[in-house]
DNA sequence: CTGTGTGCAAAGGGTTTGCAAGTAC
DNA sequence: GTACTTGCAAACCCTTTGCACACAG
């Protein structure tokens, strides 16, 4: 349990309990984005219904950022400490399709796609699928 | 039932059978991409299981393409005729979360992302959540 | 004591699959 | 007759919800 986590979370206005902690403590940890699944393996103490909480609540506080991969599953990242996290963290995920890994594309931007008149962007999704390093 | 849709199938290699026909005209009709339940309301005769049946027979043989909008829900578009469609048809896509369609934004291009080394992308699915002209 | 957080079980939604009947050639 | 296609029901996967208990302040 460290004390970043900690100070992260009332710096957004949640409350720090022991649930949310150890969820976040896991999302540092990792590095890359993890779904409700792999975080119930992770987490084998806590429930999936806690951990999709406790995540829904990230989300909304922008503590953490979602995107669906390939198949329809939510992959939650924590949101980068600079760069003034909105909900749409502008970056490219990778999905591989043979390990069903997902990556962080930390290089790439996205810019400037001109929308059509009236249209109001609140988000962005970005996911190339392909095969991995590791798996091509 | 047309006949450049039983052409079209032919030439793809996909017996145009009429539930087959009958999708791929909805489609076109369309216009814009289409979920599976939207098609189930709009083919009131064919059986869902029927018609995702299809789709994914479409989508295998790039007829269709597919990409999820923001609910993790599976939208089906035509291929375009001309620019030789894999399955990464590389343009935007917007789903308004008000009115829960999705649009397709054809001048927009995704060009040239850099991958990592090693990386293979087989698809792309880029899509911006949003208000649309009607909803904002 | 009061409000919030948690685990369990069950429901929900979207999609796919098993299987038997139907159809085309 | 053989192989493919279809409809129905049920299964499946992932996520959320209802509810009663547990906990913190």
């Amino acid at each position: 349990m460290n004390h970043s986590a900690e100070h992260k979370l009332n710096e957004k206005g949640v409350k720090p309990t022991v649930n949310r902690l150890l969820v976040y403590d896991t999302l540092e940890h990792c590095h890359s984005p993890q779904t409700l699944a792999d975080l119930e393996v992770l987490l084998p103490t806590l429930d999936k219904s806690s951990i999709s909480r406790v995540l829904n609540l990230f989300a909304e506080n922008d503590i953490v950022h979602s995107f669906e991969d390939g198949r329809g599953v939510v992959n939650y990242e924590l949101c980068r400490e600079h760069g003034h996290c909105d909900h749409s963290d502008d970056h490219v995920h990778f999905y591989c399709v043979k390990c069903h890994r997902s990556f962080c594309l930390q290089n790439t931007d996205i810019h400037d796609i001109r929308l059509p008149q009236g249209f109001v962007a609140q988000g962005v999704s970005f996911v190339i699928k392909g095969l991995c390093d590791k798996c091509s």
